[in-house]
DNA sequence: CCTTCCTATGAAACTATTGACATAGCGCCG
DNA sequence: CGGCGCTATGTCAATAGTTTCATAGGAAGG
């Protein structure tokens, strides 16, 4: 069987979890885990075609009155192990894209005021996102006092949850600390 | 003049900082400006045709004795004035894709032990990343009490390598925690 | 009735990025 | 002298990702 794209992962990641469809899982991209890897329908699709033809996937038909039929995709035991396999094994650090960066490196050379203006909207977006954030991690800690158990999917969704609070966080205050430095900088 | 992409304004942000040729601007893409945004020769030399074919940049040939002549690029007017307007042009915030985080939402599925391995593994070298910002650092602060002014390009490459400590740093963070979950959980 | 939105799947064109291939002279080490 | 690595510039194929187009039926609102 052929490799798996870090996007079948993705896919494969999802369908570990419960039986979705192709549109499901494009929901499904948008929170927790799009946002940190997000694929549109039109990448999703062709992808679990493939899936599907090296054997990691099935579908079956479900017909609906009121709404267009839909494919439903559910892990084989060999998507499985393909998954638990792919968790482990090595993985390099990725190099980081981040526009707002390139820009400060540039800095320098704009308007002050509308760099500020831009860092300052950068950090309110940040702030807004690490709020839905808190949010949800509220509703997790309201359901149980402790964390769930280690092995479970709850747990690996609270772990990205947190790395998506620290990221926040941190471009928040960054954006904060840039805009503070060109407000409050000589004239 | 036609649309610059995002590689486009990193190859100017670094010939606003003076002459380069293709071969320094991939050496470049190392560090600091390399750690959001990386590039290599591949795709340098054909943007560099392309920003000069739209009037963004010129060069010139020097001819080198023992080693290869070289095409040593600059900003035109255009192109300064084209990065000046990008820096504080209204920027959506990126879809960030990171496939540890990936990984992480399918923890529930893999070896504990192999996984908490994996995770210190990029904990360390996330610290090791933020050692050698921390040493640039240093190298900054040692030559001058102050903070570069906030027009310099200095400040802005300041600014750059502070948003990547607070990176490394959470990074490392989350790393650690996951690590400390698997390896301190019940068996 | 008309428009808009949602569900649902897919193809096609375009852009971005990576990795391999290609060339070529110089210096260094064994 | 032979191979390796550095400087230096490029092309090409493959993969990845985004945007747009296409289709189609039901629901909801004006």
């Amino acid at each position: 069987m052929s490799t798996i794209s870090t996007l079948g992962y993705a896919l494969l990641s999802l369908l570990a979890r419960g039986e979705l469809s192709g549109y499901d899982i494009a929901r499904q991209m948008k929170a927790p885990i799009g946002y940190f890897w997000h694929a549109s329908h039109s990448q999703i699709y062709p992808e679990l075609a493939r899936l599907e033809r090296d054997g990691y996937v099935g579908h079956q038909v479900v017909e609906q009155h009121d709404r267009p039929d839909k494919k439903v995709y559910s892990l084989t035991d060999a998507g499985r192990e393909a998954l638990r396999t792919w968790v482990t094994s090595p993985l390099d650090v990725p190099s980081v894209r981040d526009e707002l960066v390139l820009r400060a490196f540039s800095l320098w050379l704009g308007d002050r005021r509308e760099a500020a203006a831009l860092f300052r909207e950068h950090e309110r977006r940040h702030e807004a996102q690490l709020e839905e954030y808190q949010a949800i991690e509220a509703h997790i800690k309201g359901q149980s006092a402790r964390l769930p158990s280690i092995d479970s999917p709850e747990f690996a969704a609270y772990a990205t949850l947190q790395r998506g609070m620290g990221y926040e966080r941190e471009c928040a205050a960054w954006c904060r600390w840039v805009a503070e430095q060109l407000e409050g900088g000589p004239v």
